[in-house]
DNA sequence: CCGGATCCCCAGGGATACTG
DNA sequence: CAGTATCCCTGGGGATCCGG
Protein backbone atom coordinates (compact mmCIF):
# COMPACT_ATOMS: atom_id res chain seq x y z
CA UNK A 1 0.00 0.00 0.00
CA UNK A 2 1.08 3.26 -0.51
CA UNK A 3 2.29 5.28 2.26
CA UNK A 4 -0.37 8.16 3.71
CA UNK A 5 2.89 9.94 4.76
CA UNK A 6 1.85 10.92 8.20
CA UNK A 7 4.06 10.98 11.52
CA UNK A 8 0.95 9.64 13.34
CA UNK A 9 0.40 6.39 14.33
CA UNK A 10 -2.82 5.55 13.16
CA UNK A 11 -1.48 6.47 9.61
CA UNK A 12 1.24 4.58 10.38
CA UNK A 13 -0.59 1.49 11.63
CA UNK A 14 -2.29 1.96 8.45
CA UNK A 15 0.63 1.71 6.02
CA UNK A 16 1.02 -1.86 7.62
CA UNK A 17 -2.27 -2.93 7.59
CA UNK A 18 -4.07 -0.94 5.68
CA UNK A 19 -4.00 -3.08 2.84
CA UNK A 20 -6.93 -5.10 1.26
CA UNK A 21 -7.30 -8.45 3.22
CA UNK A 22 -4.49 -7.87 5.28
CA UNK A 23 -6.64 -7.63 8.69
CA UNK A 24 -8.65 -10.58 7.60
CA UNK A 25 -5.70 -12.57 7.60
CA UNK A 26 -4.58 -11.90 10.70
CA UNK A 27 -8.09 -12.68 12.13
CA UNK A 28 -7.83 -15.86 10.20
CA UNK A 29 -4.20 -16.59 12.10
CA UNK A 30 -5.56 -15.31 15.43
CA UNK A 31 -8.61 -17.79 15.71
CA UNK A 32 -7.35 -20.64 13.61
CA UNK A 33 -3.30 -20.14 14.77
CA UNK A 34 -0.56 -21.07 12.38
CA UNK A 35 -2.31 -22.06 9.20
CA UNK A 36 -0.49 -23.38 5.54
CA UNK A 37 -1.32 -21.65 2.47
CA UNK A 38 -4.32 -23.73 2.03
CA UNK A 39 -5.62 -23.07 4.82
CA UNK A 40 -5.53 -19.17 4.65
CA UNK A 41 -7.23 -19.63 1.27
CA UNK A 42 -9.76 -21.26 2.71
CA UNK A 43 -10.84 -19.07 5.37
CA UNK A 44 -10.83 -15.84 3.16
CA UNK A 45 -13.67 -16.98 0.34
CA UNK A 46 -13.18 -14.55 -2.10
CA UNK A 47 -9.19 -13.96 -2.26
CA UNK A 48 -7.39 -14.28 -5.17
CA UNK A 49 -4.06 -16.52 -4.47
CA UNK A 50 -1.84 -14.12 -6.00
CA UNK A 51 -3.24 -11.51 -3.85
CA UNK A 52 -3.11 -13.92 -0.79
CA UNK A 53 0.84 -14.99 -1.49
CA UNK A 54 1.36 -10.90 -1.95
CA UNK A 55 0.03 -10.30 1.61
CA UNK A 56 1.66 -12.81 3.06
CA UNK A 57 5.02 -11.55 2.18
CA UNK A 58 4.38 -7.72 2.73
CA UNK A 59 2.90 -8.98 6.30
CA UNK A 60 5.99 -11.23 6.45
CA UNK A 61 8.79 -7.73 5.83
CA UNK A 62 6.87 -6.14 8.45
CA UNK A 63 7.21 -8.41 10.90
CA UNK A 64 3.79 -9.34 11.68
CA UNK A 65 3.53 -12.98 10.30
CA UNK A 66 6.49 -15.70 10.07
CA UNK A 67 6.63 -18.30 7.76
CA UNK A 68 8.36 -21.24 8.16
CA UNK A 69 9.26 -24.57 6.30
CA UNK A 70 7.72 -27.26 8.38
CA UNK A 71 9.40 -30.38 9.08
CA UNK A 72 10.22 -33.03 6.66
CA UNK A 73 7.77 -35.74 7.28
CA UNK A 74 5.17 -32.49 5.88
CA UNK A 75 7.46 -30.67 4.09
CA UNK A 76 4.88 -27.49 3.54
CA UNK A 77 4.82 -23.95 4.91
CA UNK A 78 3.39 -22.71 7.97
CA UNK A 79 2.32 -19.02 8.31
CA UNK A 80 2.49 -17.92 11.94
CA UNK A 81 1.76 -14.38 14.03
CA UNK A 82 4.67 -13.13 15.50
CA UNK A 83 4.34 -11.05 18.46
CA UNK A 84 3.82 -7.83 16.68
CA UNK A 85 1.15 -10.05 14.55
CA UNK A 86 -0.42 -10.89 18.28
CA UNK A 87 -0.18 -7.52 19.25
CA UNK A 88 -3.33 -6.87 16.53
CA UNK A 89 -5.69 -8.91 18.69
CA UNK A 90 -7.44 -5.70 20.59
CA UNK A 91 -7.40 -3.83 17.34
CA UNK A 92 -9.50 -6.86 15.28
CA UNK A 93 -11.95 -6.80 18.70
CA UNK A 94 -12.53 -3.27 18.73
CA UNK A 95 -13.28 -3.15 15.21
CA UNK A 96 -15.69 -6.71 15.35
CA UNK A 97 -17.25 -5.15 18.77
CA UNK A 98 -17.95 -2.06 16.36
CA UNK A 99 -18.82 -4.06 13.26
CA UNK A 100 -21.77 -6.01 14.88
CA UNK A 101 -24.21 -3.43 14.52
CA UNK A 102 -24.06 -4.71 10.92
CA UNK A 103 -24.58 -8.29 11.73
CA UNK A 104 -28.88 -7.77 11.59
CA UNK A 105 -28.72 -6.58 7.97
CA UNK A 106 -29.35 -9.38 5.77
CA UNK A 107 -27.21 -10.44 3.04
CA UNK A 108 -27.98 -13.98 2.09
CA UNK A 109 -24.95 -14.34 -0.19
CA UNK A 110 -22.37 -13.60 2.33
CA UNK A 111 -20.26 -16.58 3.31
CA UNK A 112 -20.31 -17.86 6.81
CA UNK A 113 -17.64 -20.06 9.06
CA UNK A 114 -18.29 -21.64 12.28
CA UNK A 115 -15.43 -19.93 13.59
CA UNK A 116 -16.95 -16.65 12.41
CA UNK A 117 -19.91 -17.24 14.99
CA UNK A 118 -17.63 -18.64 17.81
CA UNK A 119 -15.13 -15.80 18.26
CA UNK A 120 -18.16 -14.16 18.79
CA UNK A 121 -19.30 -15.04 22.04
CA UNK A 122 -15.83 -15.23 23.51
CA UNK A 123 -14.87 -11.90 22.90
CA UNK A 124 -18.25 -9.71 22.94
CA UNK A 125 -19.93 -11.24 25.93
CA UNK A 126 -18.95 -12.46 29.54
CA UNK A 127 -20.32 -14.21 31.65
CA UNK A 128 -23.26 -12.71 34.12
CA UNK A 129 -22.73 -15.61 36.54
CA UNK A 130 -19.35 -16.31 36.76
CA UNK A 131 -19.45 -18.73 39.74
CA UNK A 132 -22.83 -20.25 38.16
CA UNK A 133 -22.47 -24.13 37.48
CA UNK A 134 -20.57 -24.98 33.89
CA UNK A 135 -22.65 -25.40 30.94
CA UNK A 136 -22.43 -26.68 27.52
CA UNK A 137 -23.90 -24.90 24.75
CA UNK A 138 -24.00 -26.35 20.93
CA UNK A 139 -24.55 -23.79 18.56
CA UNK A 140 -25.80 -24.94 14.61
CA UNK A 141 -26.01 -22.11 11.96
CA UNK A 142 -26.17 -23.17 8.46
CA UNK A 143 -24.63 -26.48 8.24
CA UNK A 144 -21.99 -25.27 10.83
CA UNK A 145 -21.10 -26.31 13.98
CA UNK A 146 -19.68 -24.63 16.98
CA UNK A 147 -19.74 -24.93 20.88
CA UNK A 148 -19.99 -23.00 23.66
CA UNK A 149 -18.69 -23.47 27.29
CA UNK A 150 -19.34 -22.02 30.16
CA UNK A 151 -17.04 -22.43 33.00
CA UNK A 152 -14.87 -20.78 35.93
CA UNK A 153 -16.15 -17.36 34.44
CA UNK A 154 -15.03 -17.31 30.93
CA UNK A 155 -16.75 -18.08 28.40
CA UNK A 156 -14.40 -20.61 25.95
CA UNK A 157 -15.44 -21.26 22.41
CA UNK A 158 -14.37 -24.14 19.74
CA UNK A 159 -15.10 -25.81 16.29
CA UNK A 160 -17.36 -29.15 16.36
CA UNK A 161 -19.84 -30.81 18.02
CA UNK A 162 -20.37 -31.15 21.60
CA UNK A 163 -21.50 -34.47 23.48
CA UNK A 164 -24.59 -34.18 25.54
CA UNK A 165 -24.87 -30.13 25.70
CA UNK A 166 -27.40 -28.51 27.94
CA UNK A 167 -28.62 -25.86 25.07
CA UNK A 168 -28.41 -26.40 21.42
CA UNK A 169 -29.41 -23.09 19.47
CA UNK A 170 -29.78 -23.70 15.86
CA UNK A 171 -30.76 -21.36 13.20
CA UNK A 172 -29.59 -18.84 10.36
CA UNK A 173 -26.91 -16.94 11.81
CA UNK A 174 -28.09 -13.55 12.61
CA UNK A 175 -30.29 -15.74 14.60
CA UNK A 176 -27.89 -17.11 16.70
CA UNK A 177 -25.55 -14.12 16.77
CA UNK A 178 -28.19 -11.61 17.03
CA UNK A 179 -29.40 -13.34 20.02
CA UNK A 180 -25.88 -14.34 21.95
CA UNK A 181 -24.80 -10.40 20.95
CA UNK A 182 -28.07 -9.06 22.79
CA UNK A 183 -29.05 -7.69 19.89
CA UNK A 184 -32.23 -9.00 19.60
CA UNK A 185 -34.31 -10.87 22.06
CA UNK A 186 -35.72 -14.56 22.22
CA UNK A 187 -38.80 -13.76 20.56
CA UNK A 188 -37.35 -11.71 17.82
CA UNK A 189 -34.61 -14.77 17.09
CA UNK A 190 -37.71 -17.06 17.20
CA UNK A 191 -39.15 -15.44 14.24
CA UNK A 192 -36.08 -15.27 12.22
CA UNK A 193 -35.81 -19.06 12.47
CA UNK A 194 -34.24 -19.81 15.82
CA UNK A 195 -34.77 -23.04 17.39
CA UNK A 196 -33.82 -23.39 21.14
CA UNK A 197 -33.59 -26.50 22.86
CA UNK A 198 -32.77 -27.24 26.26
CA UNK A 199 -32.15 -24.63 29.30
CA UNK A 200 -33.14 -21.66 27.87
CA UNK A 201 -32.34 -20.17 30.84
CA UNK A 202 -28.56 -19.81 30.31
CA UNK A 203 -29.14 -17.51 28.11
CA UNK A 204 -28.86 -15.19 30.42
CA UNK A 205 -25.40 -15.31 31.00
CA UNK A 206 -24.42 -14.07 28.19
CA UNK A 207 -23.72 -10.40 29.27
CA UNK A 208 -22.69 -7.99 25.60
CA UNK A 209 -19.46 -6.08 26.62
CA UNK A 210 -20.48 -2.68 27.26
CA UNK A 211 -20.90 -1.02 24.04
CA UNK A 212 -20.92 2.65 24.14
CA UNK A 213 -17.38 3.29 26.08
CA UNK A 214 -17.60 6.37 28.34
CA UNK A 215 -16.69 8.96 25.88
CA UNK A 216 -12.81 10.39 26.40
CA UNK A 217 -12.83 14.40 27.32
CA UNK A 218 -9.70 14.74 26.62
CA UNK A 219 -10.17 15.58 23.13
CA UNK A 220 -7.76 17.92 21.12
CA UNK A 221 -9.40 21.16 20.31
CA UNK A 222 -7.64 24.59 18.97
CA UNK B 1 -15.64 -0.68 -1.17
CA UNK B 2 -16.25 -4.42 -2.48
CA UNK B 3 -17.31 -6.48 0.26
CA UNK B 4 -15.73 -8.88 1.40
CA UNK B 5 -18.85 -11.11 1.74
CA UNK B 6 -18.32 -12.64 4.96
CA UNK B 7 -20.63 -13.08 7.96
CA UNK B 8 -18.01 -11.89 10.06
CA UNK B 9 -18.35 -8.56 12.56
CA UNK B 10 -14.95 -7.81 11.30
CA UNK B 11 -14.83 -8.09 7.66
CA UNK B 12 -18.35 -6.31 7.90
CA UNK B 13 -17.18 -3.50 9.77
CA UNK B 14 -14.23 -3.75 7.01
CA UNK B 15 -16.76 -3.15 5.13
CA UNK B 16 -17.58 0.09 5.74
CA UNK B 17 -14.54 1.56 7.10
CA UNK B 18 -12.05 -0.78 5.16
CA UNK B 19 -11.31 1.91 2.20
CA UNK B 20 -8.42 4.43 1.91
CA UNK B 21 -8.84 7.20 4.08
CA UNK B 22 -11.80 6.34 5.48
CA UNK B 23 -10.21 5.99 9.48
CA UNK B 24 -8.56 9.02 8.60
CA UNK B 25 -11.54 11.08 8.21
CA UNK B 26 -13.04 9.66 11.18
CA UNK B 27 -9.67 10.31 12.86
CA UNK B 28 -10.07 13.92 12.08
CA UNK B 29 -13.53 14.29 12.78
CA UNK B 30 -12.57 13.33 16.19
CA UNK B 31 -9.55 14.63 17.23
CA UNK B 32 -10.88 18.52 15.26
CA UNK B 33 -15.05 17.96 16.61
CA UNK B 34 -17.06 19.24 13.34
CA UNK B 35 -15.49 20.47 10.35
CA UNK B 36 -15.71 21.69 7.15
CA UNK B 37 -14.40 20.17 3.63
CA UNK B 38 -11.09 22.30 3.77
CA UNK B 39 -10.33 21.63 7.04
CA UNK B 40 -10.78 17.68 6.66
CA UNK B 41 -8.91 18.58 3.19
CA UNK B 42 -5.79 20.20 5.32
CA UNK B 43 -5.96 17.74 7.76
CA UNK B 44 -5.23 14.74 5.59
CA UNK B 45 -2.73 16.23 3.55
CA UNK B 46 -2.15 13.89 -0.06
CA UNK B 47 -6.20 13.29 -0.37
CA UNK B 48 -7.25 14.03 -3.56
CA UNK B 49 -10.61 16.43 -3.17
CA UNK B 50 -12.55 14.15 -5.14
CA UNK B 51 -11.46 11.12 -3.25
CA UNK B 52 -12.22 12.79 0.16
CA UNK B 53 -15.69 14.26 -1.49
CA UNK B 54 -16.61 10.18 -2.21
CA UNK B 55 -15.55 9.47 0.83
CA UNK B 56 -17.61 11.85 2.75
CA UNK B 57 -20.73 10.58 0.39
CA UNK B 58 -19.73 7.21 1.62
CA UNK B 59 -19.55 7.72 5.10
CA UNK B 60 -22.51 9.32 5.40
CA UNK B 61 -24.92 6.91 3.75
CA UNK B 62 -23.03 4.56 5.96
CA UNK B 63 -24.19 6.67 8.70
CA UNK B 64 -21.13 7.40 10.55
CA UNK B 65 -21.15 11.06 9.18
CA UNK B 66 -23.89 13.70 9.04
CA UNK B 67 -23.54 16.62 6.95
CA UNK B 68 -25.20 19.66 8.05
CA UNK B 69 -25.58 23.30 6.07
CA UNK B 70 -24.45 25.47 8.63
CA UNK B 71 -26.66 28.59 9.56
CA UNK B 72 -26.39 31.45 7.63
CA UNK B 73 -24.12 33.59 8.50
CA UNK B 74 -20.78 31.49 7.30
CA UNK B 75 -23.11 29.39 5.13
CA UNK B 76 -20.89 26.34 4.42
CA UNK B 77 -21.34 22.77 5.37
CA UNK B 78 -20.24 21.10 8.18
CA UNK B 79 -19.38 17.55 8.47
CA UNK B 80 -19.69 15.73 12.42
CA UNK B 81 -19.49 12.02 13.44
CA UNK B 82 -23.05 10.38 14.38
CA UNK B 83 -23.01 8.01 17.10
CA UNK B 84 -22.11 5.18 15.25
CA UNK B 85 -19.11 7.18 13.87
CA UNK B 86 -18.18 8.11 17.23
CA UNK B 87 -18.60 4.62 18.39
CA UNK B 88 -15.05 4.23 16.35
CA UNK B 89 -12.75 5.89 19.20
CA UNK B 90 -11.90 2.30 20.19
CA UNK B 91 -11.50 1.17 17.60
CA UNK B 92 -8.55 4.19 16.28
CA UNK B 93 -7.47 3.46 19.53
CA UNK B 94 -6.39 0.48 19.34
CA UNK B 95 -4.73 1.09 16.17
CA UNK B 96 -2.95 3.87 17.32
CA UNK B 97 -1.36 2.49 19.99
CA UNK B 98 -0.36 -0.97 18.23
CA UNK B 99 1.09 1.89 15.72
CA UNK B 100 3.68 3.38 17.87
CA UNK B 101 6.22 0.67 17.05
CA UNK B 102 6.50 2.35 13.92
CA UNK B 103 6.96 5.89 14.96
CA UNK B 104 10.69 5.16 15.73
CA UNK B 105 11.87 4.76 12.49
CA UNK B 106 12.28 8.16 10.83
CA UNK B 107 10.80 9.15 7.48
CA UNK B 108 12.04 12.61 7.04
CA UNK B 109 8.81 13.10 4.35
CA UNK B 110 6.25 12.48 6.45
CA UNK B 111 3.79 15.76 6.84
CA UNK B 112 2.80 16.72 10.69
CA UNK B 113 0.49 18.47 12.45
CA UNK B 114 0.29 19.35 16.10
CA UNK B 115 -2.89 17.16 16.92
CA UNK B 116 -1.35 14.17 15.71
CA UNK B 117 1.18 14.74 18.56
CA UNK B 118 -1.05 15.81 21.04
CA UNK B 119 -3.70 12.83 20.96
CA UNK B 120 -0.92 10.43 21.90
CA UNK B 121 -0.37 11.32 25.62
CA UNK B 122 -4.09 11.86 26.40
CA UNK B 123 -4.81 8.31 24.21
CA UNK B 124 -1.59 6.32 25.21
CA UNK B 125 -0.53 7.49 28.82
CA UNK B 126 -1.42 7.69 32.38
CA UNK B 127 -0.70 10.16 34.89
CA UNK B 128 1.76 8.03 37.51
CA UNK B 129 0.67 10.78 40.50
CA UNK B 130 -3.12 11.04 39.97
CA UNK B 131 -2.75 13.14 43.02
CA UNK B 132 0.10 15.29 42.47
CA UNK B 133 0.02 18.66 41.88
CA UNK B 134 -1.27 20.18 38.37
CA UNK B 135 1.25 20.85 35.74
CA UNK B 136 1.77 22.12 32.45
CA UNK B 137 4.18 21.07 29.72
CA UNK B 138 4.73 22.60 26.64
CA UNK B 139 5.53 20.88 23.66
CA UNK B 140 7.35 22.14 20.07
CA UNK B 141 7.69 19.77 17.28
CA UNK B 142 8.60 21.04 14.02
CA UNK B 143 7.11 24.11 14.69
CA UNK B 144 3.86 22.30 15.93
CA UNK B 145 2.67 23.81 19.44
CA UNK B 146 0.62 21.60 21.62
CA UNK B 147 0.06 22.09 25.46
CA UNK B 148 -0.42 19.34 27.85
CA UNK B 149 -2.14 19.46 31.40
CA UNK B 150 -1.66 17.56 34.19
CA UNK B 151 -4.98 17.72 36.76
CA UNK B 152 -6.85 15.76 38.38
CA UNK B 153 -5.04 12.35 37.56
CA UNK B 154 -5.92 13.35 34.15
CA UNK B 155 -4.27 13.92 30.94
CA UNK B 156 -5.08 16.86 29.08
CA UNK B 157 -4.03 18.06 25.87
CA UNK B 158 -4.36 21.06 23.51
CA UNK B 159 -3.00 22.68 20.76
CA UNK B 160 -1.38 26.03 20.53
CA UNK B 161 0.95 28.06 23.32
CA UNK B 162 1.04 27.68 27.03
CA UNK B 163 1.73 30.64 29.73
CA UNK B 164 4.71 29.59 31.54
CA UNK B 165 4.94 26.09 31.63
CA UNK B 166 6.48 24.14 33.99
CA UNK B 167 8.66 22.22 31.72
CA UNK B 168 8.73 22.73 27.35
CA UNK B 169 10.10 19.92 25.60
CA UNK B 170 11.16 21.21 21.90
CA UNK B 171 12.63 19.17 19.25
CA UNK B 172 12.12 16.35 16.21
CA UNK B 173 8.72 14.68 16.74
CA UNK B 174 9.70 11.19 17.34
CA UNK B 175 11.74 12.36 19.74
CA UNK B 176 9.25 14.10 22.01
CA UNK B 177 6.67 11.27 20.91
CA UNK B 178 9.37 8.72 21.93
CA UNK B 179 10.25 10.16 25.13
CA UNK B 180 6.69 10.52 26.23
CA UNK B 181 5.51 7.29 25.21
CA UNK B 182 8.02 5.58 26.77
CA UNK B 183 9.40 4.22 23.33
CA UNK B 184 13.35 6.13 24.56
CA UNK B 185 14.95 7.52 27.33
CA UNK B 186 15.58 10.83 28.28
CA UNK B 187 19.56 10.12 27.02
CA UNK B 188 18.36 8.70 24.08
CA UNK B 189 16.07 11.73 23.04
CA UNK B 190 18.90 14.10 23.23
CA UNK B 191 21.06 12.33 21.02
CA UNK B 192 18.48 12.69 18.31
CA UNK B 193 18.27 16.41 18.90
CA UNK B 194 15.61 16.92 22.50
CA UNK B 195 15.91 19.90 24.02
CA UNK B 196 14.34 20.17 27.69
CA UNK B 197 14.00 22.61 29.85
CA UNK B 198 12.43 23.30 33.38
CA UNK B 199 10.77 20.64 35.83
CA UNK B 200 11.95 17.41 33.67
CA UNK B 201 10.86 15.68 37.04
CA UNK B 202 7.33 15.96 35.39
CA UNK B 203 8.09 13.16 32.87
CA UNK B 204 8.19 10.71 35.14
CA UNK B 205 4.53 11.10 35.30
CA UNK B 206 3.97 9.99 31.84
CA UNK B 207 2.78 6.23 32.62
CA UNK B 208 2.52 4.37 29.62
CA UNK B 209 -0.69 2.22 28.52
CA UNK B 210 0.29 -1.38 29.03
CA UNK B 211 1.41 -2.88 25.62
CA UNK B 212 3.45 -5.71 24.40
CA UNK B 213 7.02 -5.62 23.88
CA UNK B 214 7.52 -3.20 20.97
CA UNK B 215 10.48 -4.08 18.37
CA UNK B 216 12.13 -0.68 18.01
CA UNK B 217 14.30 -2.00 15.65
CA UNK B 218 11.60 -3.54 13.01
CA UNK B 219 11.73 -1.70 9.87
CA UNK B 220 8.86 -1.63 7.49
CA UNK B 221 9.41 1.32 5.06
CA UNK B 222 12.83 2.63 5.70
C1' DC C 1 -11.75 31.50 -1.84
C1' DC C 2 -14.79 27.54 -0.74
C1' DG C 3 -16.83 23.16 -2.15
C1' DG C 4 -16.70 20.35 -4.93
C1' DA C 5 -17.04 18.00 -10.20
C1' DT C 6 -14.55 16.16 -14.29
C1' DC C 7 -10.89 14.10 -16.76
C1' DC C 8 -6.87 11.16 -17.48
C1' DC C 9 -3.36 7.95 -15.95
C1' DC C 10 -1.75 4.10 -13.60
C1' DA C 11 -0.98 1.07 -9.41
C1' DG C 12 -3.25 -2.45 -7.30
C1' DG C 13 -7.16 -5.83 -6.90
C1' DG C 14 -9.82 -9.84 -9.04
C1' DA C 15 -10.41 -14.02 -11.84
C1' DT C 16 -8.46 -17.64 -14.31
C1' DA C 17 -4.94 -20.58 -15.92
C1' DC C 18 -0.66 -22.68 -15.24
C1' DT C 19 3.67 -24.88 -12.93
C1' DG C 20 7.13 -27.14 -9.58
C1' DC D 1 -0.42 -28.44 -2.32
C1' DA D 2 1.60 -24.03 -2.75
C1' DG D 3 2.04 -20.83 -4.93
C1' DT D 4 3.21 -17.97 -10.01
C1' DA D 5 1.91 -15.88 -14.34
C1' DT D 6 -1.30 -13.43 -17.03
C1' DC D 7 -4.87 -10.42 -18.27
C1' DC D 8 -8.55 -7.29 -17.29
C1' DC D 9 -10.63 -3.72 -14.92
C1' DT D 10 -11.77 -1.01 -10.92
C1' DG D 11 -10.67 2.52 -8.01
C1' DG D 12 -7.00 5.87 -6.23
C1' DG D 13 -3.92 9.98 -7.34
C1' DG D 14 -3.20 14.30 -9.44
C1' DA D 15 -4.43 18.21 -12.08
C1' DT D 16 -7.70 21.15 -13.83
C1' DC D 17 -12.14 23.35 -14.18
C1' DC D 18 -16.73 25.18 -12.59
C1' DG D 19 -20.63 27.33 -9.76
C1' DG D 20 -21.57 30.15 -5.64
Amino acid sequence: MRSYGQYCSIARALDVVGDRWALLVVRELLLKGPCRFTDLKNGLPGVAANLLSGRLKELEVAGLVTREDAPPPVATGLYSLSETGLALEPVLKALGLWGLRFMTVERPDDAFQAQWLAYAPAWFTTDADPDGPPAVIQLVASDELAVIELRDGQIHTRLGRATDPDLVLDGPPRAVLGLLSGMIDLERAGQIGLSVRGRRDLLARFRPVPRDPVRCEDEVRP
